[in-house]
DNA sequence: CGTTTGTCTAGGTAATGGTG
DNA sequence: CACCATTACCTAGACAAACG
């Protein structure tokens, strides 16, 4: 059981404290399309401050299971804070960011985008900090909202956002917290900003960052290995992102025992890898050990008909295996026979 | 401590068996 | 045949135990 799991069994609503102002704001918190509502009302200007701090604060209690201290965190930033629309130009990334660039090509991002376009702005917020010596450079940094911001930063839109005072590890675990919180970080993404943090020193294990974030140690280290995968070898995917934990164990001893030998597999793919699957630039890449993927022919299907109707089909799938399929009603005589005729063909072969 | 090995499970996909 | 609901099967990632 993972954390989303117990994470979603929390009842909210039961969690705030302070009642809605008004029966919009009763509905669902996270809808996108309530929020959407909200904030396309300007006179619900503090409403919806109201709301996504609220909702913030629900989100520590989720990941945390601190429901007591969730409570009063609640109530101690029950307008203590509000957000603002800040220049996307005066906030730069994180240097613990963890998006691949190719996670702004995504159709995902693009239909991010198209939302934050059609209603005119971040409706969810980002969250960034001051920036200690800003010079005439950025004067935020982003804690997290990469896509947010990047979005808002192309459509030429302001950001809406929290700005918050976060030493490095705060910052780092809010980051993390955010990120996993939508589970779609990349097995090499997660990798790359464990291996950051701990590059920085951030923390002195892997365990010990493993139980700060509350991850296993088991997959930190798998993400690892796959984030300080060689730049060739990498190169051979169409993106890193399809990188998958299962496969760091391969990979890193095909690194120990073959290096070269691995480096020019790879080169060979980013020459040629046209039509290949993640799964198998994987197998050619650490050889036949793993999921013998032999050129796998496509299934042919043979029809047989009569008098312009499909009787019976024949599916032969790449690995041999055969469906045969027969759409005319059977007599109980024909049903033995066809038996028969199996029977022996499997005893022939 | 980092890592390996093996098992378990949720979630997805394909196959299957009815039905109109 | 197309369509739908059910079932079987597979996969990726989460976890536990254990190794050096």
């Amino acid at each position: 059981m993972g954390l989303k799991d117990k994470a979603s069994k929390i009842d909210f609503a039961s969690l705030m404290p302070v009642p809605p102002l008004n029966p919009e704001a009763a509905k669902p918190k996270t809808a996108p399309g309530a929020m959407m509502a909200l904030a396309n009302d300007q006179r619900s200007e503090l409403l919806r401050e109201n709301d996504v701090l609220r909702q913030q604060a629900a989100k520590s209690v989720e990941l945390e299971g601190r429901l007591q201290s969730a409570v009063e965190e609640l109530q101690s930033w029950d307008g203590a804070k509000a957000t603002r629309l800040l220049d996307p130009k005066a906030i730069k990334r994180s240097v613990y960011a963890n998006r691949h660039e190719s996670s702004f090509k995504s159709e995902g991002f693009e239909a991010l985008k198209r939302e934050i376009k059609e209603a005119g702005g971040n409706v969810q917020p980002i969250k960034v900090r001051a920036v200690a010596n800003p010079g005439d450079g950025p004067q935020f940094e982003i804690v997290f909202g990469h896509r947010r911001h990047e979005a808002c930063s192309q459509l030429g839109l302001p950001v809406l956002a929290f700005v918050d005072n976060l030493d490095d590890q705060a910052l780092f675990e809010a980051m993390e917290r955010e990120n996993r919180e939508r589970a779609d970080l990349s097995a090499w993404e997660q990798g790359v900003m464990y291996a950051r943090a701990l590059d920085r020193g951030l923390y002195p294990s892997i365990r010990q960052l493993a139980s700060a974030i509350g991850v296993d140690a088991t997959n930190l280290s798998k993400a690892l290995v796959l984030a300080r995968l060689p730049g060739k070898v990498l190169d051979a995917f169409a993106s890193p992102l399809d990188l998958q934990f299962r496969w760091s164990t391969a990979f890193k001893t095909a690194i120990e025992s073959d290096l070269a030998g691995l480096e020019s597999r790879a080169a060979k793919i980013i020459s040629n890898r046209s039509g290949m699957t993640p799964k198998q630039i994987f197998a050619a890449l650490t050889g036949p050990q793993e999921s013998p993927v032999q050129a796998q022919a496509p299934a042919t299907v043979q029809a047989f008909e009569r008098e312009g109707k499909t009787v019976a089909t024949m599916k032969i799938d790449g690995e041999g295996r055969s469906v045969i399929r027969i759409h005319v009603r059977l007599t109980s005589a024909r049903q033995r026979e066809l038996a028969k005729l199996l029977e022996r063909f499997v005893d022939a072969s």
